[in-house]
DNA sequence: AGCACGCCGACT
DNA sequence: GTCGGCGTGCTC
């Protein structure tokens, strides 16, 4: 007999790092009922106030519901998600262990997030204004605001396009505003933008793949697409889009966070002859929320953008594209630690779309996936324009005299590449002067006093920097440990190399990109003008493995890559493979035959052997059955409990704990019928102990069921939050690790 | 994560 | 006598 009904109440989900969900009752006077989910409230919390999602009506459990508050307001009348999207955050919630709270702050734009209403997403575009029209000769000659109003004088320009040209202009027209020079119109809501008369011609290859993809429109459909480098995988992404544009759907392609450049979104707009938008970490909060919002209200039909860009909502879902989908950004390094690649999949099914991953060197996961037939494999061998893939050249540089890591014949082939009017790229994965600072007479060398490790000489030798907590210090003029006057740069990193190719090629025009030479906005495409079109040498680091076609370059020289053949880390020779294949690609034209030098003191590594013979298909084989025998992914799954602490005891007794927590559920799991063996390592010490003055360690928990190991986590981690021992350290669980560092 | 409460040290 | 250190507990 009821008595009482249960009563209902909103169950929210707030942006703070607990394991559960807050029960609030309506405001007074209104009702409980299924409008609210999706909708952002905002409620008081402990004496704070924060805003937060209702994620579900419920009977309210545990506390009773004289005790609940009131939520203060509601803040969207209608949900601010789409169905599909709240589904998969609770998915992203369950399977990286985090609190739907906070995969909620990561994945909504810092506004929206914050309770802003949903901004406006008409477009506008200035003009001059009638005094405008008169009055320029004020503005200071040459200044920003001058040349911004000069361009005016041709007519009014709408803001999306002065957003795409990169180059800052608000600061500009808001002095021009202030003066009453210009005026802000509203545009319509379409835009009216130059439809390029059918598209390209595509090849054979790309015909197929294309057909392929649009084929799969209107259900889950997920396409490998295998393009050698050059082959081009975007043309096949244009067409498929553009097929499902005409059926009157979005797309969204995700980009690594380097290649969403201006020529990139121009090379979209161009391809399909509509706006595009781009979403990216450099926007501004309002600019993110207006392109998601425009995507909310199905306006935006064509998203680039980078990882977080995988949250973008689509109300009318077509495509999904993820572009070098082997691509290491996509693996969130901090918070949630989500893959945007993986939640492109779980997208795609949710709402019955292809989704495409493109790479001229899959992920070996992708590529597992592939063969057992969960995705479609497609690929592309031509090189574009009947350019050749480039020979390699392997120089042994056993027992040979190095100048700052170059050797004799690699400089001969630079010189002859400069004497025909081409350019050469120089390789070198390691930014800085010299990764080492050494005393010849005792052996000391340079370390941080916070980190275990050494510190990068740089400014030709002015400055030591710690590339892992960024310390800064002047290095000492003689060696603190025995006295002598014998300290000497050990190694070359690419600011080295820089300078023995300026001192060897004086004349030659000579470029730098790296973290360094690049860190101004537009830094990379800056750094490559100024190469230009004539003979030239790049030198730098993995930035220069893609973007940016460089048509002169014709020799690619790669150094230092023998650190990386021995590296612990079980993923690197995948990624040394990948980076080799990606930078060996740039070299070369149909009107430019290109070469690959590739110096090492390792020539017969099994690694270089086989990609030399059978290039990456044959080294993914080698690389996949040696992932088998040693139990990794695919063929295990993994899960890393992260700590850090100012302590070495807190950290340990931590992480002791916490293996206490993971062992009940994992015997369990392994004792369920079908259960699968769940392995716990640990605690172990980090790949690198101590950073950043705190002390690391972790635990790796394994299986070669997925489904167990989310069992034992789904268990296992809630009671973490509780354990007296969190008090004192950082910890982070990190479900698909990409590095175990 | 915040934010308050609470219980011990060197200061006007 | 108080200001303030951070340990502990709680948030519907």
């Amino acid at each position: 007999m009821l008595v009482n009904p249960p009563a209902r109440c909103l169950r929210v989900a707030l942006p703070v790092p607990l394991p559960r969900v807050f029960d609030y009752l309506p405001p007074p006077g209104l009702e409980v009922d299924e409008g609210w989910v999706g909708c952002r409230v905002r409620v008081g919390f402990g004496r704070r106030e924060l805003v937060g999602l209702v994620e579900a009506v419920a009977v309210s459990g545990g506390v009773p519901s004289e005790s609940l508050k009131p939520v203060l307001e509601r803040i969207d009348a209608k949900p601010l998600l789409p169905e599909e999207l709240l589904a998969t955050l609770r998915w992203v919630s369950g399977y990286y262990h985090a609190p739907l709270g906070e995969v909620l702050a990561t994945a909504l734009p810092a506004d929206l997030r914050q309770g802003a209403p949903l901004p406006d997403t008409g477009r506008f575009a200035w003009a001059l204004s009638e005094a405008g029209a008169t009055g320029l000769e004020r503005l200071r000659r040459g200044a920003r605001p001058r040349q911004l109003a000069e361009r005016l004088q041709a007519g009014a320009i709408a803001e999306d396009t002065l957003e795409l040209e990169a180059t800052p202009w608000r600061e500009a027209m808001r002095s021009l505003q202030q003066r009453g020079l210009v005026v802000r119109q509203a545009l319509q809501a379409v835009p009216a933008m130059p439809l390029e008369p059918g598209g390209v011609t595509l090849n054979g290859e790309q015909a197929t793949a294309a057909q392929a993809i649009v084929e799969g429109l209107g259900r889950f459909h997920p396409v490998l697409l295998e393009g050698v480098t050059g082959s081009g995988k975007t043309e096949v992404y244009l067409d498929a889009i553009r097929a499902c544009l005409a059926q009157g759907r979005q797309a969204l392609v995700l980009v690594p966070e380097i290649g969403l450049t201006p020529q990139t979104l121009q090379r979209f707009e161009r391809g399909l002859g509509i706006r595009v938008h781009a979403l990216h970490s450099n926007l501004a909060d309002g600019e993110r929320a207006r392109t998601w919002t425009a995507m909310a209200r199905g306006e935006a039909q064509v998203v680039v953008g980078t990882r977080s860009a995988i949250f973008s909502p689509l109300p009318r879902p077509g495509l999904i594209v993820v572009d070098e989908e082997h691509d290491a950004s996509y693996k969130q390094q901090d918070g949630v630690r989500y893959s945007a690649r993986d939640l492109a999949l779980v997208r795609a099914r949710a709402l019955s779309v292809p989704v495409v991953l493109g790479s001229a060197t899959p992920s070996l996961e992708s590529l597992a996936q592939a063969g057992r037939g969960l995705y479609r494999h497609l690929g592309l061998s031509q090189r574009a324009g009947a350019g050749r893939a480039p020979p390699v050249r392997v120089l042994d540089v056993r027992k040979r005299r190095l100048e700052s890591g170059l050797s004799g014949d690699m400089l001969d082939a630079i010189a002859a590449c400069l004497a025909r009017g081409e350019q050469a790229l120089v390789f070198r994965n390691r930014r800085g002067y010299a990764p080492v600072l050494l005393c010849h007479d005792c052996g000391w060398s340079a370390e941080c006093p916070r980190c275990d490790a050494r510190m990068t000489v740089h400014g030709r030798g002015r400055q030591l920097i710690c590339h892992h907590c960024g310390a800064r210090r002047r290095p000492p003029t003689a060696c603190p440990d025995c006295g002598s006057l014998g300290l000497q740069p050990q190694g070359a990193g690419t600011e080295r190399i820089e300078d023995a190719l300026a001192e060897r090629f004086p004349e030659a025009n000579l470029v730098r990109v790296d973290r360094e030479s690049t860190r101004q906005r537009d830094g990379l495409s800056r750094q490559l003008q100024k190469l230009g079109d004539g003979a030239g040498i790049l030198v730098g680091t993995q930035m220069l493995a893609k973007g940016h076609d460089l048509a002169r370059l014709s020799l690619v020289c790669v150094v230092g890559i023998d650190e990386g053949l021995f590296s612990a880390d079980f993923r690197a020779p995948e990624r040394l493979a990948q980076l080799l294949i990606q930078v060996s690609g740039r070299a070369g034209r149909a009107e430019v035959p290109g070469e690959v030098l590739l110096q090492t003191h390792h020539p017969e590594h099994p690694l270089l052997a086989t990609l030399l013979q059978g290039g990456y298909p044959a080294f993914a084989r080698l690389a996949l059955e040696e992932r088998e025998l040693a139990g990794f992914p695919p063929f295990a799954h993994l899960a890393l409990l992260r700590a850090d602490a100012a302590q070495e005891a807190a950290l340990q007794g931590f992480l002791n704990a916490a293996r206490t927590c993971l062992e009940g559920p994992a015997r369990d799991a392994a004792g369920r019928p079908g259960g699968q063996r769940i392995g716990i390592l640990g605690p172990l010490p980090a790949p690198m102990p101590r950073r950043a003055g705190r002390v690391r360690a972790q635990l790796l928990v394994s299986s070669p069921s997925r489904p167990a190991l989310q069992a034992c986590l789904a268990e296992a981690v809630p009671r973490l939050y509780d354990l007296p021992q969190s008090r004192k350290v950082r910890w982070s669980i990190d479900v698909d690790p990409v590095d175990l560092y």
